[in-house]
RNA sequence: GCCCCGGUAUCCCAACCGGCAGAGGAAACGGUCUCAAACACCGUCCAGUGUGGGUUCAAAUCCCACCCGGGGCACCA
């Protein structure tokens, strides 16, 4: 069958979505482009089994839908195939795609094959170092020196989002810190945004992935309040989201890696101390560092503080477990009321007062309390809760000029410079005396030298500084000798607005032109796994914001609908060589055949589940499919016979079937939908085995509509089916038939009766039939009679035409 | 530790606003076809919905507590 149609479908094109006279409404349905990492695989047959069915429905459905895919082709496994194998990764890559391509093409994916792209090709990352550039002149991307991930196996530096649990979200190697001046993207200035805009989302993607980002942005609410250090001019700023702790703070403690704590102990008799703390602590991998059974350690710098509402003089301590890029880098520490701060006040025997009553002695139970009640030894907010509290406190800390209002967010700036040699090159110059200078607009793409002749191996240094000819240029500025940045960019950026390159991709003068991004955009339906959930979809909507305030956009969210697909696994764990239960796709096809294997990662559940192969039935599939096929055999009468005239029952079935398949496929319950095509052939099957045979033209309608549904996720058997009853190619654009809704109208509905919550009697009945009518009957009925045996009667709810309940005495 | 999601037959899964627990599939078993088997076809078997309480005429569905599984966050002041 593959041999058969494929090229009839190249041939056809049902897909393309190009044409200019097309006047179909516009859909656009979009599957998370992939990296080409060669022949697909289970994880890629389900996603796009899953996306086919949604945009081969709006298809059917009639709608001119664009279901492009492209590559995301740059990343480290092409550079480490070519530092294993010494192949260039740009033949590396193009090879794979091509590979991709071709697998694509049998699976019978419904792509738009004439907007297919790389991200490596230089006609794309040209638009990311224009988008890089855009950025820096309006201020969003800045360079910056601070501690950064660090990937000691990759050899390159990372985002916050690719640090996973202390690990490095590509090869699980414990991340480490590392000063470093890098390049960044003020993501933090959409903060506000990238949260309030989520309710134009609610609904539309999975609550989980919303909750998600919530988080990882982490707004927090507090205040900001000054400390005096004695011996220091200026004060020093604390975040707090209790300030109305303040009269409980005992002690104040500055980050060990943060700049003031090597100032606050420079010339103190702790110095040498200090300084060896502040080296363990660089050398302490990630991992270490968020393990939080672990014990607290710190410094104290010998110098004091002053608590601004009282005066009191409080000890200053460098600790690790306060953060130098969150808040201000330096906390007032509260024992009594913050857990972190209690572990370390008895680790190092400091003072705990009990702010906020009722509880007890946290000193003595190693518990802070955290709960609302009235303040103690607060001064004037002895009594009050915990929000007036806090009222009060701000206000007189702005009444002093010492403290105000502030927020805070856990989301920090993207970095994105990698010293990897696969990757967009950063368009800028450095100048000796001009500084950063971008490269202009006309000189783009900045384009990557040849890999031959450079050495690859990650040495924590870009291997763009040993393409001599390629870093030595001129300054564009002053025309002096000057030096190319050799850090490539992040991933992330390629993937970050490729979505809004398909609705133009060969455009050469911009990266698309924004008319046809106003007729194509936003993604109506986005389909990916649950793994980019904060990555590349918080990556891909900050992007969305930012083109939208440079007026190239008209919208700020970029994915309309999200759906979340499961991952393939078997026996209950992810698939892989080292653990042994790899299963390959190329086997399962040979085995099974595209539509069963396509078949049983619809069938096998709700989408978002996982699908564990040694749960499902490809060969149940397989058998299924010959079933339906069958049918279109046993049809005997001719194509475009007048239906109306088949038998009654039998259409009946058919137009609930397709209505009900209908409305699974739109709320994503394709499982659902193709349950009732297998409930079709079923009742089809009987009906010429047994029933009004196969020259019905019923039969006929049955054996069509079963096609069409089942175009949707087995293209071949569809196909074959449609053109053995008759009917030219392709099934895939035959149109979904249109429910008959006289046809959806029940004749009678069987009426349950109970009494006391037992069903006693069933009655058919008129679905129109009033309540006094069907009391009436019901209460009249032998079973109930029966069942009553003279019993009186307390109440009778009655939920015509369904459900009439008699409760007794 | 905190926050989400889930728990229905041997297994995977359905069940709309609370209204007969079963749509579909897998497995198993029996039968028809066959010299036999496979295929195909027909049929059978199987749970009261994790546990305990509550609300209701009525709970898989709503509420509370707990158990189990999965996921996310986690020294973010």
């Amino acid at each position: 069958m593959q041999e058969r149609w494929l090229p009839v479908w190249d041939d056809l094109a049902p897909f393309r979505s190009g044409r200019p006279d097309d006047v179909r409404p516009k859909k656009y349905v979009l599957d998370m482009f992939p990296y080409p990492s060669g022949d697909l695989h289970m994880g890629h047959a389900e996603a796009y089994a899953l996306g086919d069915v949604i945009a081969r429905y709006w298809v059917q459905k009639g709608f001119n839908v664009m279901h492009p895919i492209g590559w995301d082709a740059f990343g480290l496994p092409a550079e480490n195939a070519a530092i294993k194998r010494g192949v260039d990764p740009g033949e590396w890559t193009y090879a794979n795609i091509a590979q991709g391509l071709s697998s694509m093409r049998r699976f019978a994916c419904s792509f738009d094959w004439d907007r297919v792209f790389n991200t490596c090709d230089p006609d794309y990352y040209r638009w990311n170092q224009w988008f890089f550039l855009q950025m820096f002149r309006r201020g969003l991307a800045y360079r910056k020196d601070s501690a950064v991930n660090w990937c000691p196996n990759d050899q390159t530096v990372l985002a916050n989002e690719q640090v996973v649990g202390g690990l490095c979200e590509r090869c699980d190697t414990p991340v480490t810190k590392k000063k470093l001046t890098q390049w960044y993207l003020r993501i933090t200035d959409y903060a506000d945004r990238l949260l309030e805009d989520m309710e134009q989302l609610q609904g539309q993607w999975p609550d989980k992935v919303l909750l998600m980002q919530k988080n990882w942005i982490g707004r927090s609410q507090g205040a900001e309040v000054e400390f005096v250090i004695e011996g220091r001019e200026q004060p020093v700023t604390v975040y707090t989201t209790r300030p109305d702790t303040l009269y409980g703070a005992t002690f104040f403690v500055v980050a060990a890696d943060f700049d003031l704590a090597a100032e606050l102990a420079a010339g103190t008799t702790v110095e040498a101390e200090f300084a060896d703390y502040v080296e363990k602590v660089k050398h302490e991998s990630e991992m270490d560092r968020l393990d939080s059974s672990r014990a607290k350690t710190g410094v104290f710098l010998q110098r004091y503080a002053i608590n601004p509402v009282n005066g009191e003089r409080i000890p200053v301590w460098a600790s690790d477990y306060v953060l130098a890029d969150y808040g201000t880098g330096a906390i007032m520490a509260v024992p009594a009321h913050d857990q972190r701060d209690l572990d370390f006040a008895r680790t190092f025997g400091l003072d705990v007062r009990v702010v906020v009553g009722g509880a007890e002695d946290p000193s003595i139970t190693g518990e802070a309390t955290a709960d609302d009640g009235p303040h103690v030894n607060s001064g004037p907010l002895d009594g009050l809760d915990k929000a007036d509290a806090i009222v009060a406190i701000t206000q007189v800390l702005a009444d002093r000029g010492t403290g105000r209002p502030a927020t805070n967010y856990r989301l920090r700036d993207w970095l994105i410079s990698r010293q990897r040699y696969w990757g967009t090159p950063i368009p800028i110059v450095h100048c000796p005396s001009c500084g950063e200078v971008p490269v202009p607009d006309d000189q783009l793409p900045v384009v990557l030298p040849p890999a031959a002749g450079l050495d690859l191996k990650p040495k924590g240094q870009s291997p763009l500084g040993a393409a001599t000819d390629w870093v030595n240029t001129t300054c564009p500025n002053c025309g002096e000798p000057a030096l190319r940045d050799t850090d490539t960019m992040d991933t992330f950026m390629d993937s970050s607005w490729y979505f809004l390159r398909y609705a133009d991709p060969r455009n050469d003068t911009a990266p698309f032109d924004p008319a046809l991004v106003r007729e194509w955009l936003p993604v109506d339906q986005y389909v990916g796994g649950v793994t980019h959930a904060i990555l590349h979809l918080l990556y891909s909507r900050f992007f969305t914001k930012v083109l939208f305030d440079m007026g190239m956009l008209d919208f700020t969210e970029p994915f309309s609908r999200l759906l979340n697909q499961g991952m393939v696994v078997m026996d209950g764990s992810a698939m892989s060589k080292s653990r042994g239960n790899l299963v390959r796709l190329s086997d399962e096809l040979a085995v099974n055949g595209v539509d069963a294997i396509r078949l049983t990662m619809v069938f096998a559940g709700p989408p978002e589940d996982d699908v564990d192969w040694a749960e499902v039935s490809p060969s149940g599939s397989k058998k299924f499919l010959a079933r339906a096929w069958r049918l279109s055999g046993d049809v005997t009468s001719a194509p475009g016979v007048d239906v109306t005239a088949g038998d009654h029952e039998l259409r009946k079935l058919t137009h609930k079937a397709i209505r009900d398949a209908e409305m699974s496929v739109e709320s994503f319950r394709f499982n659902v939908a193709v349950a009732r095509t297998m409930e079709l052939v079923n009742v089809t099957r009987k009906a010429i085995d047994s029933g009004v045979g196969p020259a019905d033209p019923a039969v006929r309608e049955a054996a069509e509509a079963v096609a069409i549904m089942l175009s949707l996720v087995a293209p071949y058997t569809a196909e074959d089916m449609w053109s053995r009853l008759g009917h030219a190619p392709t099934v895939a654009l035959a149109g979904w038939p249109v429910v008959d809704p006289a046809l959806l109208v029940e004749e009678s509905v069987t009426c349950i009766v109970q009494v006391a919550g037992k069903v006693r009697e069933r009655l058919e009945v008129p679905p129109g039939i009033g309540e006094d009518e069907l009391r009436t009957m019901a209460l009249g009925s032998p079973g109930v009679v029966k069942a009553l045996e003279g019993r009186g009667i307390r109440t009778v709810i009655v939920r015509a035409p369904k459900l009439v309940n008699i409760v007794p005495e």
